[in-house]
DNA sequence: CATAAAACATGATAAGAATCATGTTTTCGA
DNA sequence: TCGAAAACATGATTCTTATCATGTTTTATG
């Protein structure tokens, strides 16, 4: 448990899908959410359940991933501070297809699905905020495919190393990527072996492009890893 | 220019995402529809134009699909008869991210922009349907995604014949799938390269699941097809 | 109907990536 | 702080898949 303070002075009020949200509703949703602290590894839900509500990211990290058909992880998406998750599931009237677990130690509150969904129907910007932000993980989940599709696992690695850095940005030091992921978890977020991530990572050092030290990845050049990832736009 | 006849008594009327909105709203988008045939191969839009309002099939069938960064085509959704599309674009105020183009001759209708952004801020109904869809075509995607980065080609191919076999149906007959598609096309769906999915559908015609015929492809046994495919769920 | 172009097919080869194997380093809990 | 387990690293090998090459069949069009 932990206390964020009110929604309405949160950190993150303008920084998710809530942003536009009505006023009368913000108060609404903080009179009910219920706030929590998950520790790194801790799970805040798991494929197959059944959604309660969404979860506001307050501070920290969250990954999702699915589990494939022969039990192999696939991180589908990097979550951080004022991300909303469990709404895919909840809007298709499914069970999560998804697992979320936190990356780092991570404040989170939680929305009710009643709530939730009341808020949806009443306040129609907020409704179109969904849209639009439904529609651009689709758009995101369509390039990603496309490249799974079409391309070697060197430029998908690159690619993999720049979203990392769009997500979670450096630490101060301006070149450190600012998440501990294993190695792993960036191979399951390429859709490799383990062992291709850790070999093209050495590669990529060896290339001068990245500096490794344990799970701190400093980005050294994002030029060449640009190049490297052989992107169109 | 077709007239498929008023949208109330359409033939897709209740299979569309519209299924749900009030007649009030779909009196309005009868009138304001604009109905058209496209010959096969001719293009609806293509990715990167501007959205000027939503399509909605009357009859036919429709591929979506992206250019990959080295210009090669990857097919990311098949549509059908009541299939909505443009939506995503519209929604994310992006561009369109993929073109679409018809697979055989199909009367599509049109609704302008601004009608349908008007009719979604009236009709809550609608606009959860629309929430609802874009998640379930966001399910799908990550589904799709865990099984390119997952699974290899012959798995993949087996479950394209099943989606296929989904989407479309078969013809009278009851084994033919009711869709022509080039290999090559079947390839950019399964994401492989064009031998690959000829080779691999001779060997799955060896292997008595499928019988082909030029473009006419057989579903000979769909139970090995489902084992060959390897899925879980 | 003839003919060119596109699509299909199949073999050979090469490249890419997974898997297996083994050793080292780091991490974490008792 | 010690010891076991997990994570990391790297080489060798195998398997998958793409690419290249060539020939055949189908399709479209003047």
């Amino acid at each position: 448990m932990h206390d964020p303070g009110p929604c309405q002075s949160c950190s993150q009020r303008f920084n998710s899908v809530f942003c536009k949200a009505k006023d009368e509703f913000i108060n609404q949703i903080n009179e009910q959410k219920v706030c929590n602290t998950y520790k790194k590894g801790q799970v805040l839900f798991n494929e197959g359940a059944y959604p309660f509500g969404v979860y506001c990211i307050n501070d920290g990290k969250i990954k999702l991933s699915h589990l494939g058909d022969d039990g192999k992880e696939q991180i589908i998406r990097l979550l951080k501070a004022g991300d909303v998750l469990g709404y895919r599931a909840l809007l298709s009237g499914d069970r999560y297809s998804a697992s979320a677990v936190a990356l780092e130690d991570t404040k989170i509150c939680f929305i009710p699905k009643e709530l939730f969904v009341n808020v949806l129907k009443l306040d129609t910007g907020l409704a179109f905020e969904m849209m639009k932000l439904l529609s651009d993980e689709l758009h995101k989940a369509e390039i990603k495919l496309t490249h799974l599709a079409q391309k070697p696992i060197r430029e998908r690695l690159a690619e993999t190393l720049l979203f990392i850095k769009e997500t979670y940005g450096f630490e101060e030091d301006g070149i450190t990527l600012n998440v501990r992921l294993s190695r792993e978890e960036i191979a399951n977020l390429v859709g490799t072996a383990t062992e291709s991530a850790i070999r093209l990572l050495s590669e990529f050092k060896k290339d001068g492009m990245v500096e490794l030290d344990g799970k701190k990845i400093k980005i050294l050049s994002q030029k060449q890893l640009v190049k490297t990832a052989n992107l169109q736009d």
